[in-house]
DNA sequence: CTGTTAGCGCATTCAA
DNA sequence: TTGAATGCGCTAACAG
């Protein structure tokens, strides 16, 4: 095994008196070339220990087969499903994931999209950092035509596709649950209004309660960044409070778990004195005592999806207008936090 | 600005009447280099709108300032702080990750490498599967002196730099602690012991049991996947023996809480039954209640070290042997799952 | 300190 | 169905 000569096609070439014109096309799936010569290129191709030139054919193709991903963080276990999920479609299809993270700031993910800019990524697969107003950071691909698709934390611009759940839907289903339970105090825990996940759960926590004729009360309403730490924080108001609800909807299992953890330190039971649900069905809602109900959604899905569909687009099978928001499907999983009939 | 046409250094070379090669110089940090003209290219390139051509620099220069990352899973807690870091380290230096899972098995992880390998990425950062047996996959690495660091899960290879903890001294530590609280016959939940992580965490074990003239019981050591599952499975054995311990070691945290909530379920009282530790001080332990003593180790900061050393070696500023085993430091944390004091 | 030159490996146009 | 020729954009000798 030669430790520095790479094979090129120029090798396989001569050693098969052809052209190298000809090992180029017998390498893929050219349609013009006889099945026989394509045969003995690729045996001995195999045979020479050839590998593909990914730079040297980028360089000619213009192209990167490099997809950029920026998500607000690496370490949450959804997110980390939908890596795992887009790896595994881009995997397949030939593509290699770039991944880079804004931790939640609007100025990291600028900075990542510049860089992603520079490493002429092929696509981007973006879910927006908690923060973030505006998207003139990714003007620089769209003014270039490089497919832009957001997921999860979208953002409405018509030539960006969108893929997330129906997180008004999940909300409405998940705060009617607690009604159903009986609570007529329902507090919720939200987040930046600047991001769709949260602004929808919101909607679709109000129009619950106005379908169940409850009026919504803006001191049970929390505005903060769902952080555990939110969370504990929010249960010393509740305990504070004259008026305590009967029942928390957090936008996030974190925060209510957290949340959840003081209030039950605190002498409050639940789900009898308060009856909680959460969010995105973390791993933890099964190990807080009482388990947490929570809304399910497949990250992974969720990536392989959103690679699919960039690169679906990239190979020009179809137009990226045609899928401007994908709606996935959730699941409201019902635990014990929740469950006081 | 225009949408297809890219800049590149001729142009700037020729609005500013000088040299592609002065150019390439100029944006780059060349001794040969007047100061002034340095910056005129600077300023023109970014007026210019020129972004650096990575493939036909890789092409050229035969790199590629890819990294390639192969680990059990991205998502856990753990590896995707790992991953973190060296995401942090190689965007820093100027190169890109890419990143694939073995999904805890070794036929995926052969194919990972192979897939890096024809990638052409100019090293590799691997934490093993779960019942890799041999590297037989990364010996085309080694052979074309493409470096290969293990990290964590490390294999030990002449050729190859390590970085983990002292796990043997950390279950060490531990185990001793369990002792110090009372505990006369500690178990012991373990994984594959071909993984250095869970052969060196049963040798500090037996080590304190045998420093304190503990007699090892075969009965009391478990050897399994350390999933949750297995967890739990774990506790069901523990009930129904007639010996049962007083103190569990688990080599993870997530295989000691699901073992912890089953055990509770019966009817058995943590620590005061049964003391309880586990390792990696995932975020779980201070969920879990009573909240798990562990082994907290930095994976961001391992993931920086990890990165920075192959990105030295890469830039020729050290050698690889010099490094052949980085040991990291740990911790460990005291929770009330083990303290009976 | 700067310029000239050549070639990294591939895919593609055009011609045969 | 195949071949010849070219250039993608850059960097590193080498020469000045």
């Amino acid at each position: 095994m030669s430790q520095n000569k790479e094979i090129t096609i120029y090798d396989i070439a001569k050693s098969l008196n052809i052209s190298p014109a000809t090992v180029s096309r017998g390498l893929k799936d050219h349609p013009a070339i006889n099945k026989d010569t394509k045969k003995k290129i690729i045996d001995a191709a195999q045979k020479m220990g050839y590998r593909h030139n990914t730079f040297a054919s980028n360089l000619r193709r213009q192209r990167t087969n490099i997809l950029g991903v920026i998500v607000p963080r690496l370490n949450s276990s959804f997110t980390s499903d939908v890596i795992a999920g887009m790896e595994k479609t881009a995997n397949e299809a030939g593509f290699n994931l770039v991944i880079s993270q804004s931790l939640e700031t609007m100025k990291k993910e600028v900075a990542n999209a510049n860089t992603m800019f520079n490493n002429r990524v092929d696509g981007l697969l973006v879910s927006l950092a908690y923060d973030t107003t505006d998207i003139q950071h990714l003007e620089n691909f769209i003014n270039k035509n490089i497919p832009v698709i957001f997921f999860d934390r979208v953002y409405d611009h018509e030539k960006c596709p969108s893929i997330k759940i129906d997180n008004y839907k999940a909300a409405y289903e998940i705060t009617a649950h607690l009604i159903s339970q009986g609570c007529k105090k329902i507090a919720h825990i939200t987040g930046n209004q600047l991001r769709n996940v949260y602004q929808d759960r919101f909607n679709g926590y109000k129009q619950a309660l106005a379908d169940h004729a409850i009026p919504l009360n803006e001191k049970h309403v929390f505005i903060n960044d769902l952080s555990g730490k939110a969370g504990a924080e929010t249960a010393e108001k509740i305990l504070y409070m004259n008026d305590r609800p009967d029942g928390v909807f957090s936008a996030n299992d974190t925060c209510a778990i957290n949340c959840m953890q003081v209030l039950m330190k605190n002498g409050i039971s639940i789900p009898q004195d308060i009856a909680f649900a959460g969010f995105n069905n973390d791993p933890t809602s099964t190990i807080i005592e009482p388990n947490l109900t929570s809304v399910n959604y497949k990250g992974f899905e969720m990536g392989e999806v959103a690679a699919r569909i960039l690169i679906g687009h990239l190979n020009n099978n179809y137009d990226l207008q045609l899928t401007h928001t994908l709606m996935l499907r959730h699941e409201l999983i019902m635990r014990d936090s929740s469950l006081r009939k």
